[in-house]
DNA sequence: GCGTATTACTTAGGGAGCTAAGTAATTGAC
DNA sequence: GTCAATTACTTAGCTCCCTAAGTAATACGC
C-alpha cells in the first residue's frame, strides 16, 4: 500500500500526486517502447501512421487524407507532415495527390509497409503483455478506467479554454 | 467533434488497453500543461528545472551540476544542457564553472527564477487540483498506486535490456 | 612525472511535437 | 465570370528528447 501523504511535522512535496506518477510512468513506457519499434526500424510516431493505415485497409479504405490521418493521431497537420515525409523517404508508404481535388493528399501503405505492420503485429499482442505484466488484469482494467476518466475530464477543460478563445 | 467510430457487435481492438489508455491521457496532460506553462513564459521541461533548483535550495543547496540535474529531471545530459541553454538566455538560471573543477558546471536559480518560481507556485496546487479533479481522492491514491507499480515493473525490464547490452 | 582512462559537459544531427505563416486549389458570393 | 473566402497541405522556426562523437580537465597506473 502506497503509504500516502501522511502529513505530520514536515510537509511532503506537493509532487507527489497521480499527475506525476502518470508522467514518471508515461516517460517509462517511452523508454521501453522507443528501443522496440527501434528494432523493426521504425519510430513510435511511425507505428502510429502504419497502424492506423492498416486499420483503414480492413476498413475497405485503402488510403487516407493527411486531415484525416492526423486526425486518427491525435496530432497537428504539420507533425503527420513531417512523420509522412519519413515514411515516404523510407518507402513504407506512398503518397498521390487526389486527381478530383489537387489538394489532397492520399497516404497508402506500400508493399514493403504492409509486410512491416505484419512483422510488428506478429510480437505485438506480446510486447505489451509483457508490458503490462506488473499489474493483474483487474488492475489493468482499473487503470483504464482511472485513466479514460480523467483524460475524458481534462479533454472537457481543454474544450472550455478552447471554445472561449474562438468566441 | 471527430465522432470517433463507434464499434459495438464487431470486436473490440486489441489496442484498446491501458497502455494506450496512458499514452492517451499523458497527451492530453501535455496540452493542459504546455499552455497552463507558456502563461508563465516557460515551458514544462524550463519548469522541472527550476522547481529542482528551488527544492535544491530548500535542501540547503544554491546550486546543482548538470549530472545532478539531468538525474534529478529524468533526462539524459545533452537534454539538460538545451533546457539550461535556454534558461540562461532567458535569465532564469545562472551557469558558472567550479573553481576546484573546471570540467563542471554549477547551476542555480537567479533572482529572476527565484520570481518566476514563487509566481507558479502561487497557484500550482489549484492548477494541479483541478485537472485531478475528474477523479475522487481515493480514485487519486488507486491510481498513482497503480501507475507507480507499473513504472517499475517497466523499470526493472528496462534494467534488464541495459545490464544484457553492456556484458 | 607521463601517458592513458575516466569524467563532465557540449556539439552535431535526427525525430517529433507545436504555432504561425505561406501556397495552391476549390468554393461561393454577387 | 470574377474575386474573395475557405480548405488542404507544407514550410519555417521553435522546444525537447535522443544517441554518438567531440573537447577539456582530472585521476590513476606505473
Amino acid at each position: 500500500m502506497p503509504t500516502l501523504p501522511v502529513k505530520h511535522s514536515l510537509r511532503v512535496p506537493v509532487e507527489e500526486n497521480a499527475l506525476r506518477a502518470l508522467i514518471r510512468a508515461f516517460g517509462v513506457v517511452d523508454r521501453v517502447m522507443q528501443p522496440y519499434f527501434a528494432g523493426f526500424g521504425i519510430s513510435g510516431a511511425q507505428w502510429g501512421v502504419l497502424r492506423q493505415l492498416h486499420r483503414a485497409e480492413t476498413e475497405g479504405l485503402s488510403s487516407l487524407r493527411m486531415t484525416e490521418l492526423s486526425n486518427r493521431l491525435l496530432v497537428r497537420l504539420p507533425s503527420a507532415t513531417g512523420v509522412i515525409d519519413r515514411l515516404v523517404r523510407d518507402g513504407l508508404v506512398g503518397r498521390v495527390t487526389l486527381p478530383e481535388d489537387l489538394r489532397v493528399k492520399l497516404i497508402s501503405l506500400t508493399e514493403m509497409g504492409r509486410r512491416r505492420v505484419r512483422d510488428v503485429m506478429k510480437v505485438h499482442d506480446l510486447q505489451i503483455e509483457s508490458m503490462l505484466g506488473g499489474l493483474s488484469v483487474p488492475e489493468q482494467n482499473e487503470l483504464q478506467r482511472l485513466l479514460t476518466r480523467m483524460r475524458v475530464h481534462l479533454e472537457k477543460q481543454l474544450k472550455g479554454k478552447n471554445s472561449a478563445h474562438r468566441v
